[in-house]
DNA sequence: CTCGCTGCAAAGCCTTTGCATTCGC
DNA sequence: GCGAATGCAAAGGCTTTGCAGCGAG
């Protein structure tokens, strides 16, 4: 079982493990640094568990409830949805890139910002606890679409 | 005049240079460094110019021109809110400091991610453009709170 | 057996949209 | 004067909430 973290939370608090808490700590496991929004969520975990069907209502609850207990973490790709992903055990986010041109989102793993944290605690007095970083941009699959389009300005008129 | 900004990039567009796109851009250059939510601006802006009365619509037909103007750029403090800031002309942002225990958000105005933009540029082939940070801790004050409150743990028994 | 959790549908709330009117240019 | 911008109110869409029934402990 991979609920472990979960679990462990939920008798903390003395909260109910339910079926529906668990589908849904699952799907976010089995798809460990994805994001979705609370619909995704629900229909995918509805899919998965064609058996037990899960309300809208419940999937906002858990993951409300999640972010609480901070085994996810909220993100905002601007959008205009809400998403949620996984927090990793460490704690630690990971960064999102985001092309401007095509709106796809690629993740960064490794953490650059460990020294960051160290300046801004000595420069404000701040006890840094988490970060979350967005880096818009413009990524190689649409350079190398603008450097093609430059080429031939004079005969495309996309769309 | 401060809105010489709003009025070339209305120019440069063909847009219409109107009493309500000034009002509420003057407002944002008026409270450089602070951010507000659509609902804040509407009555902000209101109480302001009492005799010319914006509504709504306005408001937010106006922000989503100005964020795509690139004049504001929206942030998400993670209370529900979406709110919106005067973009500096340098383009670079600022970073904010959530402080998670009383909410309080501090902004940090040097730019400290400027090595970092050249690490993913290189490790990635994305173009950076621009990017935003949020940190989460806790500020001085809760600090010195929290570190009040442990002497008197026994007396106290805070709500 | 008890009380927390869920599902359903209704209610809420912020944001967007349609349309007649106003007002830049 | 023409067409864009505004105001108003209605519509939309996501999220929350109330409540009866279900199920974990």
């Amino acid at each position: 079982m991979t609920n472990e973290r979960l679990r462990g939370e939920l008798k903390k608090k003395n909260l109910r493990i339910t079926s529906q808490r668990e589908s849904i700590f699952s799907f976010f496991v089995e798809h460990k640094g994805e994001h979705f929004t609370p619909d995704e969520i629900y229909r995918l975990v509805s899919r998965k568990n064609s058996h037990s069907n899960i309300s809208k209502a419940t999937i906002y609850r858990t993951i409300q409830m999640l972010v609480e207990m901070k085994l996810l973490s909220k993100i905002d790709l601007d959008d205009g949805f809400e998403r949620y992903e996984l927090k990793e055990a460490s704690g630690h986010q990971h960064h999102h890139l985001i092309c401007t041109v095509c709106g796809k989102v690629y993740e960064l793993d490794e953490d650059l910002l460990d020294d960051l944290e160290k300046i801004i605690e000595e420069r404000t007095g701040f006890k840094v606890k988490d970060h979350q970083l967005k880096i818009y941009g413009i990524c190689q699959d649409c350079l190398a679409d603008a450097a093609k389009q430059t080429k031939l300005t004079l005969k495309t008129s996309k769309k």
